[in-house]
DNA sequence: ATAGTCATATTATATGATTATATGATATTT
DNA sequence: AAATATCATATAATCATATAATATGACTAT
């Protein structure tokens, strides 16, 4: 389940009963496991539990969460596989420093931007993508199959027939620059793909080309571009093209951040 | 733990009472839940059980391992967190594919080189740090701190110093690495230690520059010019400068698997 | 002072029962 | 005949409770 996918279902699908202790309701549960995990997460990379810090015993976690010791103990594992915690006997659950947090687990990615991602984090994304996507589309100039080829062109026609809708330019987006990852053959370039998908998430929110039929074109342009390189076996021109998208997709939240930033200075 | 820590550790470290059915015993045993975790995790990754295959029901693998259902799921539950199965009620626990597989953890990928590291993921770890290293160096050069180089330069030494010691000098190499990554400012970057970690660990086993005299002074050298251009904040410098110590390691790995080829060759 | 012993708090593990849910078979409706 | 609803069943999800292992700090003995 991506991000994307995550922003309709999460605002379409109905209630289920809520079997636990009714706290709001804001979040839309899925099943006792994830809420706690979801909850435990997001509290922790948002600093509500800081690094270093224990959390609250089992019990402690048992009253708040209304669920059975199994569930928070799963939960808890969990969160510890993406490496956020540690428990040891006696000295209880600790908050590991951010270093060990697994960045390119989609889940501890997502609890980063919740509340949209800050403008900080955006840079680093758009710097690691600056490093990984070029390197990534050289290769696949060298790899990729004519199947995958075809399927490249396809999501670029997608692209350009998404006049009208952020969600589904995002997702042809989000899959072009994914399989661009797949047909590399490097398995640690494919494996970024939950980086992308957030920094995509990121400028999803904040504006789309969609918007604006100027950018839209110069969007799908761009992105043709890196297919034909590809198609054309030309890695230095697919590693071009591929900057020259995600810098035209920096220069686009860039626009809107300082847009933004004068509003507020206006509201002041 | 890292995977050099292991190295040792494993050897060192006294069987614990076997309270398990005795199988074997090859593994060190931390406890029942690690345990559990990394025969399943490595049976997954070396593919006895193939990608969307059918894990074993709960029974069936209650019996295998003889832990509580606890352990198992606590086990399953931290599998599926690093993106390795699927659990659903009804329909069983699958393994998911490859593209889901968590590579940035260091389980994960450790499960991958547990018999000596496979020729062509060595070449993909060497590609992706060839994308990301110099790239984080460039950023550690605007960004380090004066205490940061001072650390770096320590761990040059340390390399100096450990003339002897594949280990001591695989440490401070390792750790310089990382380090230059916590310096660039990007936690994508920082974050991608365990990569780097299964990379030098895959050198470490092949071969170290430890082992030839003008290999040490060549390697301690490279790395030295990359924290003084950093010092100097020069990131172009430290950007080349990286680049030239992932080839000379590359290349030494690249003699040693020829000579060993050749080895094979004869043993025909 | 140093090392050993012990009480205690906390997670780790075990067990048996109940509940929720996806699947496939079957019946019902259109 | 085809679509839809109902039901039985298998499987994981959850619950509740009990016991074991282990790290910490206080205490004791050397």
């Amino acid at each position: 389940m991506s991000i994307l996918d995550n922003l309709l279902a999460d605002s379409l699908r109905p209630r289920r009963n809520n079997h636990l202790a009714s706290r709001g309701g804001v979040q839309p549960l899925r099943n006792s496991h994830d809420h706690v995990v979801a909850a435990l997460g997001s509290a922790i990379v948002s600093g509500t539990f800081a690094q270093g810090a224990h959390l609250p015993g089992e019990d402690a976690l048992l009253a708040r969460f209304t669920v059975s010791r199994t569930v928070l103990r799963e939960a808890l594992k969990t969160l510890a596989a993406k490496g956020l915690i540690v428990s040891r006997t006696r000295v209880g659950t600790r908050v590991l420093p951010r270093q060990h947090w697994n960045l390119f687990d989609t889940d501890v990615l997502s609890w980063h931007v919740v509340e949209g991602v800050e403008s900080s984090l955006r840079a680093e994304l758009t710097d690691f993508r600056f490093a990984i996507e070029p390197a990534a589309a050289a290769l696949a100039a060298r790899h990729a199959t004519a199947g995958q080829i075809a399927q490249m062109r396809e999501l670029v026609a997608a692209m350009a027939a998404a006049q009208d809708s952020r969600l589904a330019f995002a997702q042809a987006d989000l899959a072009l620059h994914q399989l661009i990852g797949q047909a590399s053959g490097n398995r640690l370039m494919a494996g970024t793909g939950a980086v992308i998908e957030t920094a995509l998430f990121a400028s999803f929110t904040l504006s789309s080309p969609v918007d604006d039929r100027a950018d839209h074109a110069a969007s799908v342009r761009g992105h043709a571009a890196i297919v034909e390189a590809i198609a054309a076996r030309d890695g230095v021109a697919a590693a071009e093209a591929v900057r020259g998208v995600i810098r035209h997709g920096q220069e686009r939240i860039d626009a809107v951040e300082q847009r933004q930033g004068e509003i507020k200075k206006h509201e002041r």
